[in-house]
Formats: structure tokens, C-alpha cells, sequence
DNA sequence: CAGCTATGCGCC
DNA sequence: AAAGGGCGCATAGCTG
């Protein structure tokens, strides 16, 4: 059974994780049942492929190591100046996965699948005549000494492979997923659904015909390496000639000059695309590639000093539970089918909701969530019990997420190679995930300090002051905020000072001598909120909730405010009629949020089936969808529009009796609406933070200087250099995060640490 | 058993 | 009437 000794499927990663979660036993009884299936599995994928793309088998060709195919591919290549290239794997992680095949399309040739690293699923022994990774690396330098125009479909990973497994470091001209993403940011943007959709141009019906052709659909389970190449050559091939089928969809679409790109209003879009999101590859390349070191030993003290807290939490918690011992028991008597474990779970929100509502008969505090056990539900109790709750579910998510979950992660390199989402978000922004580096505690200053610079090195951080609320400015170009800004004031103090009538510095949260100056610094958050408030869409009532003040008093800030700062309130309004005319919120720098729910009718009308004025009786009525009469539209609308809120559902049910569904986009829209200006802001900040990723990895000096970019924290990054480098990195690194800001024509402040420990002390 | 949703919570 | 934007991940608990 030596042949599976692993559990194949799964990256190594996983499967040392396996090695230390499963016993021994488990772990050889799943190996042997894995082994009995491995022949089933095996015929059954290839009957799968064959049945899904054996009929592109004679259009594709296969690169041996005793045939000429890759030269002639490589020639080509180099002739057209232009080709597609994916790789395949054993897994997620170009770091410990390994290569096991490429596949290159040229035009003018076919599809070529170069095997690399398959091996026969009986003896696990190497297949014969695959192409040496010697041969491939001479091919590859050959496409980037003559500038030949790489196409792939997210090419980060496929250019960390390459790098990792062949030695060459190739550049992406052209990713298909980030042009998709850029083209539209609400679809799927998987290589196997754009290809079908776009090129094909097949309609969802005949997709879901075709069925899957997606990686994990047909070889589930078994990791590329054991698919023979007879079988896994076709579908190798076709991913590099679909990539670039897409790219020719979608190349007129983002060319500034091509009519598709101008009738769709696209010309923005370009800049977003050519000047950002490609430039932006090599910086995750870089990101990733480089990872972040963790000090394990501290990492190690830190889990025993809150495993210890824990479990003094967990004592406290008990012993406040053990006060209702009596009114539990009761509960549990009368309700014998009751799901409360003992004691009762602080992680379960289902036990904890019984536990307060149910055996304590606890008034809901927030009416909207009666049942609710979140934080800010718990603190509104205000009772003992609440507070231990709080106080274990705190150290359990440090420990679980963090502390405990963090050294499990690293490589051998003894580093954390997180994956980073370049559109992670629908607004532009970054995410990150395997683990998520950018939710790392930071209140907390134990846990950052898990994070460390490499030997002989610093870390440095470098974050935008105020980025978001500088956008904005920018965006709204309102003269007095400007005015805050260039000449170096505290912006929310500004707007403290104007809408409070009070000078500049009663709206600071110091006195000039230092000292603290409590009504400054409740004018200051006050204004603070509204101005976020703004940003983020955010309800009166919420924002006087969070001031700890009365609706009319938050109001009244909020009206002076939008008096005195008239570009913001125009800014909102411009951004509303930009997204209800085009459908579209655009940034500073053109990327587009499209929000197609605001062009939403408020309400639809739609008649019951069977009902409107077709034979009740018919067969076909799905088949024609018959429009409700415009008069009875407009009666409803009407209606709807001047009834009280409470009367709504009336109308609506009265409508049902009628035969007519009325569907409600209100929900729809209101959402939407709170999403315009946000987008545009958090968009523009997550543009600019790219951009200063670019101006920092196209520093030649800092490069010189050994400086590396470690993680990405949406308005901040953290890289690290060389100790005696440190200085200069400081002021490169400062000038590359301003000049990002430039194009905006206000200027922005950085603030920089440099420090052993992410958080540690400054040097 | 895997895979999904709900809930809660960490960050900007 | 009331309304926080953007993420990823852990756990519980349900379903197939």
C-alpha cells in the first residue's frame, strides 16, 4: 500500500494537517479503501472526458519528449507574437503543489498539452517521454526574450508555478478573469462559464445541457498527476484555447478606440484595466510569493497565556450558570426535546438565545433580531451572565481563528503564503484568504506580534491617513474640505468647527497643551459619524444611536453639515441620477460599480398563473406571460405609493385575490442605494492603494535595497527590508504610497512604523 | 460523510 | 418604518 501513502487528492498542505488530525488507523483504513477505488474512479473519468470533450481529441496535440511538437508551438509563438498558457497541478498551492502538465495555444496551430509530471495511477512511477523541465525553460525564455504577449485566465497563480517549477518568471499581458471582472463584476467569472456564455454564446438552458466541464465536476477526487494523459491531455489543451477564445471576446471591449469598448461606455474601464489591474499581477506575484514569517515559539507562549484566559473564562462563565441551575433543570423537564448540551455551548447562538429568552424570559433588546446573541445584544443586557458570554466567545475567536489556526499555516519556509483576491471585492478592493491576513486582530496587540520581519530584517508599515474621507474630497471637491486638507487640519474637526460654529481647536480632541478635551472630541466624532454615515449609506437613527444621542440632534448636525458642505450632499445626489440613468457608479480612476437594481421598477406586476385573460384551463399558460393592463399597473402604483407602510401588505394581498403578484423591489432598491456613494469611494481608495502597489514593485532602488511587500491591508501595506536599508525603504516606500494620490490634486499624509513585531514597538 | 446556511465576529 | 459599505472564517446544526 505503499503507493498511497498520502491522501492523494489533497494538497500537501492538507495532508500534513491530516497527518496530525487523524489517527493512524483512520488515516491507512481511508488509504485502503482509496486504493480499492482508484481503477472505478480512474475508467470512470475517462468515459466522463470522453463523453464531455472527446470531441475536440483530434483538434489538440500532445508535446513529447521524442517529438517536435513544443519547438514548433514555441516558433510559432514567437512568430504570431501572441499565445494563451495554463498550467495544471496537483493543487492549490504553487508553492507545495507540484506542475503536472502545461498547455500553450498559438493561432495558426492547435492546442498543444505539454505533460510534465504525470504518473501511472496503478505504480505511481513517472510516465515516460514527458517533456524535461530543461527543454520547457529554454522554450519559455525564448517567449520572453522576444516580448511574446501572454494570455491567461487568472495568471497569478499560472506565473507562480512557472516560477516555482520551471524557473522562469513570466509576465501576463492579458488575464481574462480580470477582464472579466472589469467588463462585469456581477457574474461568475470562472473560466468554464465565461467560455460557454461569451464565446460560444450559449444560453443558461444549453449550458446547464452541456453539463459540467469545470475541474473539480470531472476529475473529482483525483489529483491531475493520475489521469492518464490519453484522457487529460484534451481537456489540458482546451483550457489554453478557450483563454484565448475569451481574450478575443473580450479585447474590442476593452480597446479605448474600438466602437464595442465606446458603445458600451467602456473607455474608463480600459484605464482601470491596462493601467491598474495588469500591472497589479506582478505585485500579487510578489505578495504571494514572498509571504510573511511567524515567530512560532512566541506563537507557541501566546496560546498558553490565552488558553489560560480561556479556561478562566469558561470557570466564570459556569459559575454565573450555575445561579440558574434551578430555572435550566426546569426548562430541560418541560421541554424534553431540548438541544441544550451541558453545559450549555457559548459558541452555539441557538442554546445561548434559549438560555436568555427562553429559561432567563430576557426582553429582547433589539425588536428587529429577538433572538439575537451578538455582541451588541449581549452588551444591552447587561447582565453577568452576558458578560461571561462575551468574554469566552472573545478568547475563543483569538484562539480558534488566530493563535491556534496561524502556525498551522506556514510552508517550509516557516512563512505564511496567504492567496490574495486582486478583485476580491465588487468595489475593486483587494480580498485574501488561506488565511485571510487582512482581519488579524489589530486591537488586540498580542496577536499581530505573531508576525515578525525575516532575519536581519525590519518590518515596516505604511498606511494612508485618512484615506476614504480624502477620496472623498477629492471626488466632491468641496472647497472648504480642500481647504482642511491642504493646509494639513484634521478634517472632521473642520467640519466639527463649521457645523458646531466653534473654532478649529474646540474641535480637537487635545487642547493645545496636550491635555485631553472631552466636548472636542464628542464634536469631533459627532461629525466624525455623519461624514462616514454618508459615506456608507447609514440611517439617522443609526448614526444618533452610535452618538449616543437623540434622532433630532443627529439630524441637526447632519443638516448643518450638508449646509455648510455643499459638495457632499451634490456629490450624493450626482452619484443617485449617474446610477439611475446609466446603471453605473464610476471612480476617479473609471472603474464602474454596476447596480443594475436601481433602474428597478419600484414595483412589478405580474398575473397568478391561471389567471389574467387566459383560459384558466389552458395547458400553455407558462408559455405566454401575459402584461398586466396598464391601468390596473397604474391603480396599484398609486396606491402603494400614497398608503401608510402598514397598509402595504394589504394592498398587496387584495391584489393576490385579484389574480395579480405584486413584487416589491423596495428591499432591492433601498439596498443598492446604500451601496452608490460607497462605491465610489471605497472604489477610488482601493484604485489608489493599487496604484501605490505598482509605484513601490516598479521602484528599481527599493528592489536594489532588498525591500519586500508582505501583505496588502486595504489602505496600508506592510513590507519589510534589510536593518541597515531601513531609512531609505522609509522614504521610497512614503514617496510611492503619496505619488498615488497625485492624479487626485490633494495631497495625502502617510503614517509609517518600522518596527521587529507587526504592532511591536517602533524603532 | 460532505456541503450548505445561519450566526457571530475579526479587519478596513 | 428602518436601513452600514466591503470582505473571510469558525462553529453549530441541518440536509442529502
Amino acid at each position: 500500500m505503499a503507493l498511497f501513502d498520502l491522501p492523494e487528492s489533497r494538497s500537501n498542505r492538507e495532508a500534513d494537517k491530516a497527518v496530525v488530525n487523524k489517527t493512524t488507523n483512520k488515516r491507512s483504513a481511508s488509504i485502503v479503501m482509496k486504493g480499492d477505488g482508484i481503477l472505478a474512479k480512474i475508467s470512470a473519468i475517462n468515459a466522463l472526458v470522453e463523453s464531455k470533450l472527446g470531441q475536440y481529441k483530434n483538434e489538440y496535440d500532445i508535446a513529447w519528449a521524442d517529438n517536435n511538437v513544443f519547438d514548433t508551438v514555441i516558433k510559432s509563438c514567437v512568430k504570431n507574437g501572441i499565445c494563451a498558457i495554463d498550467t495544471e497541478t496537483t493543487g492549490l498551492n504553487p508553492i507545495s503543489d507540484e506542475i503536472v502538465g502545461m498547455s500553450i495555444y498559438t493561432p495558426d496551430e492547435k492546442a498543444i498539452y505539454i505533460p510534465i509530471h504525470h504518473v501511472s495511477y496503478i505504480t505511481g512511477v513517472e510516465v515516460e517521454n514527458q517533456m524535461q523541465i530543461d527543454e520547457i525553460r529554454k522554450g519559455l525564455q525564448l517567449l520572453v526574450d522576444n516580448d511574446v504577449k501572454i494570455i491567461m485566465h487568472n495568471a497569478k497563480f499560472d506565473i507562480r508555478v512557472i516560477w516555482n517549477k520551471i524557473g522562469i518568471r513570466l509576465k501576463c499581458w492579458f488575464d481574462t478573469q480580470l477582464a472579466a471582472q472589469c467588463l462585469n463584476e456581477n457574474e461568475p467569472h470562472k473560466l468554464k462559464i465565461l467560455h460557454p456564455k461569451y464565446v460560444q454564446g450559449l444560453t443558461e438552458e444549453q449550458r446547464k445541457q452541456q453539463g459540467k466541464l469545470s475541474f473539480d465536476d470531472l476529475f473529482e477526487g483525483v489529483t491531475f498527476d493520475k489521469i492518464p494523459i490519453k484522457t487529460g491531455f484534451v481537456y489540458g489543451a482546451r483550457d489554453s484555447i478557450i483563454t484565448f477564445e475569451l481574450y478575443e471576446f473580450q479585447l474590442p471591449y476593452l480597446t479605448v478606440d474600438n466602437p464595442k469598448c465606446i458603445e458600451q461606455e467602456l473607455q474608463s474601464v480600459c484605464n482601470v484595466f491596462w493601467n491598474i489591474e495588469m500591472p497589479f499581477v506582478d505585485v500579487i506575484v510578489d505578495l504571494e510569493q514572498n509571504g510573511i514569517s511567524l515567530d512560532v515559539e512566541y506563537a507557541h507562549k501566546l496560546s498558553e497565556k490565552y488558553h489560560k484566559i480561556l479556561d478562566q473564562n469558561m470557570k466564570d462563565y459556569e459559575s454565573v450558570l450555575d445561579n440558574y441551575k434551578k430555572e435550566i433543570e426546569e426548562y430541560k423537564k418541560k421541554n424534553v426535546n431540548h438541544k441544550l448540551s451541558d453545559p450549555i455551548s457559548v459558541s452555539s447562538p441557538k442554546q445561548l438565545a434559549t438560555l436568555i429568552y427562553d429559561i432567563l424570559k430576557v426582553e429582547p433588546p433589539d425588536k428587529d433580531n429577538p433572538r439575537g446573541t451578538g455582541i451588541e445584544i449581549l452588551e444591552k443586557i447587561d447582565n453577568p451572565l452576558c458578560k461571561a458570554i462575551l468574554a469566552c466567545r472573545k478568547t475563543e475567536k483569538l484562539l480558534s481563528t488566530y493563535i491556534d489556526k496561524l502556525p498551522n499555516e506556514l510552508l517550509k519556509d516557516g512563512k505564511i503564503h496567504c492567496s490574495f483576491n486582486q478583485y476580491g471585492a465588487k468595489t475593486g478592493r483587494l480580498s485574501s484568504d488561506n488565511p485571510n491576513m487582512q482581519n488579524i486582530p489589530s486591537h488586540n496587540k498580542d496577536v499581530r506580534k505573531m508576525f515578525v520581519a525575516s532575519p536581519g530584517n525590519v518590518l515596516i508599515s505604511c498606511d494612508f491617513s485618512q484615506q476614504e474621507p480624502r477620496v472623498m474630497t477629492a471626488m466632491c471637491g468641496d472647497p472648504e474640505m480642500r481647504k482642511a486638507y491642504i493646509e494639513g487640519r484634521d478634517l472632521y474637526a473642520s467640519i466639527a468647527s463649521i457645523a458646531y460654529n466653534v473654532s478649529y481647536d474646540d474641535c480637537l480632541e487635545k487642547f493645545p497643551d496636550g491635555t485631553t478635551n472631552p466636548e472636542g472630541k464628542d464634536r469631533r466624532d459627532s461629525a466624525k459619524s455623519i461624514f462616514l454615515g454618508v459615506l456608507y449609506g447609514r440611517g439617522i437613527n443609526s448614526i444618533a444611536e452610535q452618538l449616543h444621542t437623540t434622532k433630532q440632534k443627529a439630524q441637526k448636525i447632519q443638516s448643518s453639515i450638508f449646509k455648510e458642505f455643499p459638495a457632499i450632499k451634490q456629490f450624493s445626489e450626482d452619484s443617485l441620477d449617474m446610477v439611475v440613468e446609466k446603471g453605473y457608479v464610476t471612480t476617479f480612476w473609471g472603474r464602474k460599480r454596476r447596480l443594475p437594481d436601481m433602474q428597478l421598477p419600484e414595483y412589478e406586476f405580474k398575473w397568478k398563473p391561471g389567471y389574467g385573460d387566459i383560459d384558466p384551463l389552458s395547458f400553455y399558460t407558462e408559455v405566454t406571460e401575459l402584461e398586466v393592463p396598464d391601468d390596473i399597473v397604474e391603480e396599484y402604483t398609486y396606491k402603494l405609493n400614497n398608503c401608510n407602510w402598514k397598509d402595504k401588505s394589504n394592498i398587496k394581498q387584495q391584489a393576490e385575490k385579484e389574480g395579480i403578484i405584486i413584487i416589491d423591489n423596495g428591499g432591492k432598491i433601498a439596498d443598492a442605494t446604500r451601496q452608490v456613494v460607497n462605491s465610489r469611494i471605497q472604489g477610488s481608495a482601493a484604485d489608489m492603494s493599487k496604484i501605490a502597489g505598482i509605484n513601490i514593485s516598479k521602484n528599481e532602488r527599493l528592489k536594489e535595497l532588498g525591500f519586500k511587500l508582505l501583505v496588502p491591508i486595504h489602505d496600508e501595506y506592510l513590507g519589510e527590508c534589510p536593518y541597515e536599508n531601513k531609512d531609505e525603504c522609509v522614504e521610497l516606500f512614503k514617496q510611492c504610497m503619496c505619488d498615488a494620490a497625485k492624479e487626485t490634486g490633494l495631497p495625502i499624509k502617510v503614517d509609517v512604523v518600522v518596527s521587529y513585531e507587526w504592532y511591536g514597538e517602533a524603532i
